[in-house]
DNA sequence: TTGTACGCGTTATCAA
DNA sequence: TTGATAACGCGTACAA
């Protein structure tokens, strides 16, 4: 009553019987090749290679009680813009993961319970042996709630709100050390005037980011008060933010995302200034959009979380206990001279 | 010898024996609950849900050799701008997957040949049950490799090159269309020099679209010869050729990508004529930075495309013959009032 | 309506 | 060094 034609797979089976040896053997030579006869271990190898034989995943995976899977949630792109840099941790966890011999599985949610339930549900169908979480907010519930339903996972973000109280594993990138080189570096070019454009308190990586900016700037008399919150991570209301902070004196500014700084940039153009560069800005992300308009800006480097966030979790799964379990990454400044559209 | 704690997992048997029937009896509740009886039905349902219990997955694909999974390559984010459709599309994609109960598996790969050689190598280990192909160029040689190596899969993409000779599923967007009615709009707006910005012949995709406006506009002698073609998908690029299209008369320009026309957009602005809008620009593929900007664009329906494919996936590994195994979908304009850095 | 038996492909254990 | 046996959890044909 099957459909297509699948033709019949090769298995351990099969090739052991083509050789006249037991499947044991054939067993051993993919998972122990030490311990067969190097003469049977050239002659099975060859058969495998001939035969095209992977050993089935499903069969492994019941064997091994291991299905070699990571769940992870795919947010909806809510912004092309800096939703790239969730696509570069996509992309470098996906790698990762398969250079492990792991795969990435992804999952859809409208929220944090949606996502939460179907972790669940895939883990206890062994689907995946873990998840990972991205985005944490302040005082997220995800990690208490899998924790009492007993899936293993690990998180891309700090438990804001909860770090001292957490003990999973994370990897989160400083935020607030770069903003800090970003404001440092507009101190080096001679300011002293410098404004922070980010959103309201309360989201952890903005107060994280603003933090930095301020630890940089705090003794500048010109520089305190020169903090706006906008309530968008959009364009529009970076230039709303870089209106009022010049209009108060700034004469460079630092923002917490690129899309912020992309509207502060356009701000100045609006106004004729960009040329002249009057009012340097800084982004966050290091976008390609950044890239490709000469933006200045801050880069993550979530290759590395990516890699040191499996590395963290394959060690509490096989039941070690991890050096660092939790750690914070160093961004670093990409300075960048600002101009139209040009690389 | 295994490491963390996982603790047993309810499996059939377990649910049986708490209750005091047979697996069977659990199994059917599952798969065939109109064979039970109602009350053992409820007594069952309860014990389920109450032990969290659902069946394993390898478990599952041991028995019925179909893994639920559907393998996609996802591409390194070359251009966050551009990116952004595909974005949507592995959004979908996932979505309609989980909705019909299988999962997306992901893989990374430098060419096609590895894309090829890591989804056969999945297929073949029962990883997965199927190939999702997207970007399908000119020419392209990984239709006729799975086929040889007997990997089922559905192309989002035409085989350009070889739409006559290829009988592949595949669900694809017609560009030409897109244009075209770009183009059309242009014209009721009264331009007679409608230029084309797009990439050199031989893409596929790109002599798609420059076909939709040509056939828009062959008939207005002002508009010949306006099409020019740049190397990259890129803003600085479309800075370059707008400004050859505007040297050579055009009053309005079609472009190929967003990219593009993000770059005709900054050339507009950089000599002062962006309020004017002197040089309507329309982009392609509508992504949030035409949104951000106000440009106009053309929308994919890509969400529409991932609920065909996988339809027609799985007609076909049901081993039925699919209703209009090849499908095109048509995009629609979207018109709005350019302005700098608004919604 | 329920229970029994078998096989899916793999790996671990132990005997030869 | 190699081979036989058991078990992982599930679905299904068949018998009760």
């Amino acid at each position: 009553m099957d459909a297509v034609n699948r033709q019949a797979r090769p298995t351990l089976v099969s090739i052991a019987q083509e050789l006249g040896v037991s499947r044991q053997t054939v067993s051993n030579v993919l998972n122990n090749p030490s311990v067969v006869h190097p003469r049977t271990r050239e002659r099975v190898d060859a058969a495998i290679k001939k035969a095209g034989y992977r050993p089935s995943a499903a069969g492994k995976a019941l064997r091994t009680q291991r299905s070699m899977a990571i769940g992870l949630r795919l947010y909806r792109a809510v912004d092309g813009i800096n939703g790239a840099v969730m696509d570069r941790f996509l992309h470098s966890l996906a790698e990762e993961a398969q250079r492990l011999g792991y795969q990435l599985t992804l999952l859809t949610a409208d929220d944090a319970a949606g996502e939460v339930e179907k972790l669940e549900t895939l883990y206890r169908s062994a689907s995946i042996d873990l998840a990972v979480l991205t985005d944490t907010g302040m005082d997220d519930t995800r990690p208490a709630r899998l924790r009492e339903n007993q899936v293993p996972f690990v998180t891309f973000g700090r438990p804001w709100g909860r770090i001292a109280t957490s003990d999973h594993c994370w990897v989160d990138v400083d935020g607030a050390a770069g903003t800090a080189a970003a404001a440092s570096w507009l101190r080096e070019l001679g300011h002293e005037r410098i404004g922070f454009l980010g959103w309201p308190e309360g989201s952890g990586v903005g107060d994280d980011r603003r933090a930095g900016w301020w630890a940089t700037v705090a003794d500048l008399p010109g520089s305190a008060g020169l903090s706006v919150a906008v309530l968008d991570d959009h364009p529009s209301a970076g230039v709303e933010g870089a209106t009022q902070l010049v209009a108060r004196g700034a004469t460079a500014i630092v923002c917490a995302s690129d899309s912020l700084a992309l509207g502060a940039i356009g701000h100045f153009r609006t106004v004729g200034r960009l040329g002249e560069a009057e009012v340097p800005v800084v982004g966050f992300d290091d976008t390609p959009v950044a890239r490709a308009t000469g933006l200045s800006s801050v880069h993550q480097p979530v290759e590395q979380a990516a890699v040191d966030l499996l590395e963290l979790a394959f060690t509490v799964l096989d039941g070690k206990t991890p050096a660092r379990p939790q750690r914070l990454l160093e961004p670093h400044l990409v300075q960048r001279r600002l101009q139209p559209f040009a690389r």
